[in-house]
DNA sequence: ATCGTAAGCCGAAGCGCTTTGGATGTAAAC
DNA sequence: GTTTACATCCAAAGCGCTTCGGCTTACGAT
């Protein structure tokens, strides 16, 4: 049998008001009452019902997350640990995730109805594409958002993304540290917002140092393993080859890494390679690769919570952004000139 | 303005008893007035307010899964997919899915919070544990639950998990049909559940065939690569080596087709092979595989979907079992003697 | 003795829906 | 012509919580 407010405040013969805002920290009732409140609905067990709750306060006390149907793209593989990372933070607020999928060409539907069923409080676009419709939707509508990943408009809003651009000036700083001064670039096509900012990072580092990047060893290359496979042969065969390398996505850094193998490279010797992820753990290798890592899922989730909640607050949102901070984890793939 | 119950009956001219019992299909309002209340609630937008419904008639219209924190084993992968597939069939039922994540020393009280703060109506367990005392704790406290996975209690529940007897035989008889005598079975550690119902349907179909398993083809390897590669060089030393082998796992089966390739192995000559769920597509490979595989994520989020729903109808505990068909996906990997 | 103030408490009105227990009218049954 | 039985519809009472406005009381100030 369920205890509920009246029976609780019945109990401690005071009424229902004084009971809910002793409960809810108000300051108009003595500490002392408080705790005697308090120390009752510990001792009866007492959970407030949140529909209850929600239908006097107008809240829903629930953040959404819709994903795009059978997106299984790499991404994915971290989505449960975002996930994870979500929920423990947003329960710390006694925040609940609800999570919906649906078909892209739906997508803006299913926002509809979780924004004017009132199910949740705010949203999080997740996979947020260049010029995103569903970002357009939610600030037409003054829905609170935040988004994973940046995405383009005048109109300021919270986001969360990975500080690519970091991560292309740690690989290079790394290796001009090692002497390195011909160091060439595998990039994704640059309609990818990641793989223009990397970049970006990269031709930074190099101009930070006094040295200006070689347009030729800056090599644009499929979002596959082949791509990376040629763009090395490529870079291989050039009269003056480059004496390190940095591949910004791990699809084409195994196939990189196969080319190189296929020409008798030894990790440690002769070029030196970087990965940015890394190559996936599903390879079998006998040695580890220097890698930009991107913090982990859960710590994403994390921050985006956090964004939630400070949306939520009402904090001015041209300040809730938060870059995702790549960290260099050396492995045996570099090495000096 | 958002349009609710009152205004909507007031613009109808009728009471918000008719309005409501029109909506909700009740049989006590003529056909006549059902069809003006429905059209009138699509012009003016009406959608009930949820919590307010969920107030009244004590329902959460919500299902809950709490997955462990930090799991990150292979099926993580799939995770994003089953969540998809388990939205997608539940949003037909007007229901949403809550996502917890706990860590697992607190996970009952995630459960409990769940339950006593009235969020869901139902839960799925995920990644049930042989002896699973989250199942134990729903069922003394007859909360309804959908199990992810089957465990051992002899009280009846519902659960949703794969047929991996069904898989062990397929390989079988695949093989079988392609005129192999002796078939060797690699499998993981017989705690682990699945690989028991592998090992059962294996030799049954041998049995099934008249043939009676020799105890020295059928080998138990750690669930790692290596532990496939050491149990096929092993099978291979054999002075009457196996035709045909069957590995219960992928992660093994990486370490097996890595120890047939350094043996001078071709795909398709020489030893079958088939592999449990395939090989990983993070392995390149110039030939295909053949593999048992396991039903999609979002095909098992469906029925998990459907066994909830059945639940909360209140069929039969007993009755409510799915098994996932897995399939046999033809590679180049099999072959004759 | 009176007033003002602040601290502490409470009554009652919602929040938006469902549902119980009739009320009303009309057609079939007697 | 009176019953009976439906078929329709509705008033009002909740569901369990928050919150607005107001009421006491105690006490230092005047």
């Amino acid at each position: 049998m369920k205890v509920n407010l009246k029976m609780l405040s019945e109990s401690l013969g005071l009424s229902q008001t004084t009971v809910s805002r002793a409960l809810n920290g108000y300051s108009d009732v003595s500490e002392a009452t408080r705790q005697r409140v308090v120390e009752a609905a510990r001792a009866l067990g007492y959970q407030p019902n949140p529909q209850a709750r929600q239908l006097a306060t107008g809240r829903a006390n629930a953040i959404g997350i819709v994903y795009p149907f059978g997106a299984s793209d790499i991404g994915d593989i971290r989505f449960g640990e975002v996930v994870s990372g979500i929920t423990e933070r947003l329960a710390e607020h006694n925040l609940d995730l609800l999570i919906h999928s649906s078909r892209p060409d739906v997508e803006l539907d299913t926002y509809r109805r979780l924004i004017d069923g009132r199910r949740v409080d705010a949203l999080i676009v997740a996979r947020t594409r260049a010029d995103d419709p569903r970002i357009r939707f939610l600030q037409t509508r003054q829905f609170p958002f935040v988004a994973y990943g940046r995405t383009v408009t005048s109109t300021p809003y919270a986001w969360f993304d990975f500080d690519n651009e970091k991560g292309g000036r740690l690989a290079v700083e790394r290796l001009l540290a090692l002497g390195h001064r011909r160091i060439a670039l595998i990039h994704a096509p640059l309609e990818l917002n990641f793989a223009q900012q990397r970049r970006a990072g990269f031709m930074a580092a190099l101009r930070d140092a006094g040295l200006k990047p070689d347009a030729k060893l800056i090599v644009e290359a499929p979002l596959n393993r082949i791509g990376g496979y040629e763009a090395v042969v490529r870079l291989m065969k050039m009269k003056n080859p480059p004496s390190a390398l940095l591949v910004d996505n791990n699809v084409a850094g195994v196939g990189a890494l196969r080319a190189l193998g296929d020409n008798g490279w030894k990790p440690g010797e002769g070029m030196s390679l970087i990965v940015y992820d890394g190559i996936p753990s599903e390879i079998p290798l006998t040695y580890r690769v220097t890698a930009i890592a991107q913090p982990t899922g859960e710590s994403s989730g994390h921050s985006l919570a956090d964004l939630v909640v400070d949306v939520l607050a009402g904090k001015p949102l041209a300040e809730l952004h938060k870059l995702g901070e790549p960290v260099l984890t050396v492995g045996d793939t570099d090495g000096q000139p």
